[in-house]
DNA sequence: AAAAAATACCTTGACAGGCGAAGTATATAA
DNA sequence: TTATATACTTCGCCTGTCAAGGTATTTTTT
């Protein structure tokens, strides 16, 4: 089963945020970290994944710079900014209201909860 | 306060098969019924609503004929279809397993619960 | 030693859905 | 008579997703 990644879109910033809000972190370990919370269901194709750093960081919610020379290949680590931290939290509070307005809208009385 | 619509954008098919399940509507009327719903915090564009129908139409999960002559304006009116009705139980589904993971994905404990 | 897989990033071009803008047509309220 | 409400339609732009392809290094397997 997959997930509609038009389900997804309007968060794929929230979520990037989210985990950057934890600690600086990279592309390929965001999505692992995305893929091992959600049992496998989810993880971003690496197109969408790295348009979504180049969008953030011109819009300067996010930072980056070249992690230091480690045992695999090069990386290139985030970091989140104050805006970004205040952007985070209005994505959040974004979520909570459409996510209420989409329940209200989409309940016919059909289904049994958590189905 | 408005809803990014990157948000509503995987329901929008949700919403309108959702209202047809009630009782045959038109563009218009449904909107307005949105609108109500939501405190005249939502409504579709009109062309986003237009094209929706379309969609749902070309793809089986209603159907549409022109109302009896009425007072006002000329309405064509939209009914689901058996098909859309497993359509929307499906989408209601989509939606279900979506939220958890998003909710899964984006907290990180900042933020108070209905905030 | 060679091949394959994992780690890690980047770019291009096509596609789909949302929507601003403009148009059509009728009825009612000011 | 002019404006507003009702009601639908189409065109073209914009944005985000993603298939496909590419680059480079390290680790594991054969």
């Amino acid at each position: 089963m997959t997930i509609a990644s038009d389900l997804i879109r309007g968060n794929t910033d929230t979520i990037i945020l989210a985990s950057l809000m934890k600690k600086d972190s990279y592309g390929y370990e965001i999505n692992k970290e995305i893929s091992a919370k959600t049992a496998g269901e989810y993880e971003f194709k690496e197109a969408t994944l790295y348009t979504a750093f180049k969008r953030l960081e011109e819009a300067g919610f996010i930072t980056s710079y070249w992690g230091e020379d480690n045992v695999t290949a090069r990386r290139r680590y985030y970091s989140i900014t104050e805006r970004g931290k205040e952007e985070y939290i209005n994505l959040l509070s974004d979520w909570n209201r459409s996510k209420n307005m989409i329940e209200k809208l989409i309940d016919t009385g059909v289904m049994e909860d958590g189905e």
